[in-house]
DNA sequence: TGATTTATTGTCAATCTGACGATAAATACC
DNA sequence: GGTATTTATCGTCAGATTGACAATAAATCA
């Protein structure tokens, strides 16, 4: 980074936020009714400009809470990626910096007619269906999709979908929508259980469902994943390990 | 992204370049000895301002152009992570988006006295050693090294450190360099080669190097990374594969 | 009281992995 | 030239992992 050549250009800095959780054993995504133009009525993913003195971290759950009423991030929250600021916005160059959420399915504020409306809504009836998005917010979509399915294949991140504690079925189903898959229920349940590092059984159980009942796990301490940071992998050995 | 509210703030925006590179069996970062303060006569990675009009992976390149007098992109280059803007340079507010440029050895420019000199250096010399870097470069280069070895576990991208045709053995010295372990020439034949979709023989071999000839493979067209994009997990199976 | 549903434990063959022996084919040394 | 050395490559074998699927456990449902 070289000096301030003449009077280097500034641009507008916004975040996004991808935020996805699962629903009815379906992955949906966060997205918000614009009520101004560009693309006014269309929908968007939720996000804002980052203010002078604050972070991206800070602006992204600023704006996840301004949006949807939570108070706190109620999931596992890391950057995605950053896209522009050529031509992505109408009205002149702005960089945008995406960020991931994966979260339990969280109730969303019903707002004020005058309030931009947020809602959950089916990544396929986006991606594959009719759905117009916003901007490039459509292939940020994408983009985060990308990267969550390959999370789940090895990080421990699948839990964040989950609540605190949640049973192998529960962690299953977060897979299988992820990946749009079915997953044999009796290898899932061996890996999951069987990766060291990983699950910790509480020790309770469900009840009240239908069939057996079944045992409660929590995601390991040290497994937790720091929030903004890439977490470690947990699951799938490397290509090869070292000799020594 | 919601309208311009009354103005929104604007930001200086830079791009990073890690440009790693695997020499003497060594990983080495490229970096440039700072001409002008801030941080003057310190080392800092290679980079600068985005141009109004122009892309990031636009600008990643010309920077990368400028700083080394190569004249196009010498490897695969691919987006790190934004930093900032808070709090990362003294001057103000500075949001920078950093990138990851995996290598063959190139030759850097040999620049004039008022130039900024860009050389290699071994990473661990500035990770553990007491190289110190400007800004919050000592972070992003962690960051990098992070992204690259956890790259080599689940794609190709360890072939982008070698040349056009390579060797088993200098594929399997770019793994040690980046992971810092050793590893079995015989396993990691048989897993290299064995991997479907990774590499291709060439039917040419090495002449004139001490022991016997090595077979020369090239990257699979297929597993060859798309610029700037995420590339596919090719190497590892998944946590579990889908059942239908 | 079954019938049904869901959870969990096993079994078994195929594959993969890690440790390491043996052979092949060049250069290096004398 | 002949042998030592170096590097590449192929094989072997036991243990771990994976995928397919049987069997059992423990609840609700009818």
């Amino acid at each position: 980074m070289p000096e301030l050549p003449t009077a280097p250009a500034l641009f507008p800095v916004t975040v996004d936020v991808v935020a996805l959780t699962v629903r009815n054993d379906v992955l949906n995504v966060l997205l918000i009714t614009r009520l101004i133009d560009p693309f006014r009525g269309m929908l968007a993913l939720p996000g804002g400009f980052v203010l002078s003195g604050e972070d991206l971290a800070t602006a992204a759950s600023r704006e996840l809470a301004e949006e949807t009423g939570v108070d706190r991030v109620p999931g596992h929250l890391e950057q995605l990626a950053s896209y522009g600021p050529k031509g992505r916005d109408p009205r002149g160059d702005v960089l945008t910096v995406a960020h991931l959420l994966l979260a339990p399915d969280f109730p969303v504020l019903s707002a004020g007619s005058d309030a931009e409306q947020a809602a959950w809504y089916p990544v396929t009836q986006v991606l594959d269906g009719g759905l117009q998005l916003a901007f490039d917010h459509r292939r940020i979509l994408g983009d985060a999709l990308e990267r969550a399915k390959s999370k789940l294949e090895y990080s421990p991140l699948g839990a964040a979908f989950c609540g605190e504690e949640f049973t192998i079925a529960q962690l299953r189903a977060v897979y299988e929508a992820v990946w749009g898959t079915r997953l044999d229920p009796r290898n899932f349940h061996r890996k999951a259980t069987g990766t060291p590092g990983f699950l910790e059984d509480t020790g309770r159980m469900t009840a009240g469902d239908a069939g057996r009942p079944a045992a409660l796990f929590r995601l390991v301490e040290a497994a937790r994943p720091v929030a903004g940071q890439p977490s470690r992998a947990v699951l799938n050995p490397p290509l090869m390990r070292p000799r020594d």
